[in-house]
DNA sequence: GGTAATGTTAGACT
DNA sequence: TAGTCTAACATTAC
């Protein structure tokens, strides 16, 4: 799931329910996670403190802690999400994959779900952490012009490899790169330096409205419009959105399991 | 039981 | 140097 618009949505989730209570205790089922500091340190520097603010940077979800300048870093890997409880329920099945538990004084805890444990927990600042200091901009705030530029420092790059290198662009992954590169037509394979200014052009709108409306989608419990690719991943019908005489093709791009339109992506 | 899965990274290779 | 490919991490769901 995490991926910015995941992640913008964790944010705010985080926000609503976790600021501004006291943390109780906190209980970890596996300590390997948290990097940077061991549990017993980690324990002490939160019990009794509270979450001031939080806010997002790429896949990375960042908290405040009142007293401490140390932030919370949270990093949900591909199997991670949150949920904000009454302590003890099991509401969900995927409870059952909590990493880390935050219990507040109120009576509810917030649990770090981590099914494949690859996601990362640290109590450091954000420059600390190598991929957020090597970070690329967040693609929301970006120019088309400074967008536009990135491409050129990298023509020889696949395009597909180019929107999920967090150093180039921050937040994009997987899904997205494929949402996006379909809705702009644009065929996964090409490199950077076979695209056409238009194209270009076209990307970096879609970059916008695909995250932008990602994220509001999620915001509102929605499910993702029959017209986007992304339905299509988790059936077998592979049948082109844009076209139900298309078919859609996987294939393995830039390491990872891609999807796309060969006949819409050029 | 085999396979694929929303991420990242190190190291080998071209 | 720059980019690509593979394996590794770890575990569940189909």
């Amino acid at each position: 799931m995490p991926e910015l618009p995941d992640v913008e949505f964790f944010k705010e989730y985080f926000k609503d329910n976790s600021l501004h209570k006291k943390i109780i205790n906190i209980e970890c089922e596996d300590k390997t996670l948290i990097k940077n500091v061991d549990f017993r340190d980690f324990k002490k520097s939160l019990i009794r403190k509270s979450f001031r603010d939080a806010w997002r940077i790429g896949k990375f979800l960042i908290a405040e802690i009142k007293g401490i300048s140390e932030n919370l870093i949270i990093h949900f890997g591909m199997t991670g999400s949150l949920h904000y409880v009454k302590q003890g329920e099991e509401r969900k099945r995927r409870d059952r994959f909590t990493r880390l538990c935050f219990r507040f004084a109120n009576g509810y805890e917030l649990r770090w779900i981590n099914i494949r444990r690859l996601g990362k927990i640290y109590l450091t600042k954000p420059q600390n952490i190598k991929l957020i200091e090597e970070m690329g901009p967040e693609p929301l705030q970006l120019s088309q012009q400074e967008f536009l530029r990135l491409l050129t420092n990298h023509e020889l790059k696949n395009i597909k490899a180019f929107l999920m290198d967090q150093r180039n662009i921050a937040g994009i992954g997987n899904v997205y790169s494929d949402e996006i590169l379909f809705q702009a037509r644009i065929n996964p394979h090409r490199k950077i330096e076979d695209l056409t200014q238009r194209q270009k052009k076209i990307l970096f709108q879609k970059i916008y409205q695909v995250l932008t409306e990602a994220t509001k989608i999620l915001t509102f419990y929605r499910a993702f419009p029959k017209s986007w690719l992304e339905p299509h991943r988790h059936t077998n019908d592979l049948i082109c959105p844009r076209n139900k005489n298309h078919k859609l093709k996987r294939e393995t791009i830039a390491g990872r399991s891609a999807i796309f339109c060969p006949l819409c992506q050029t």
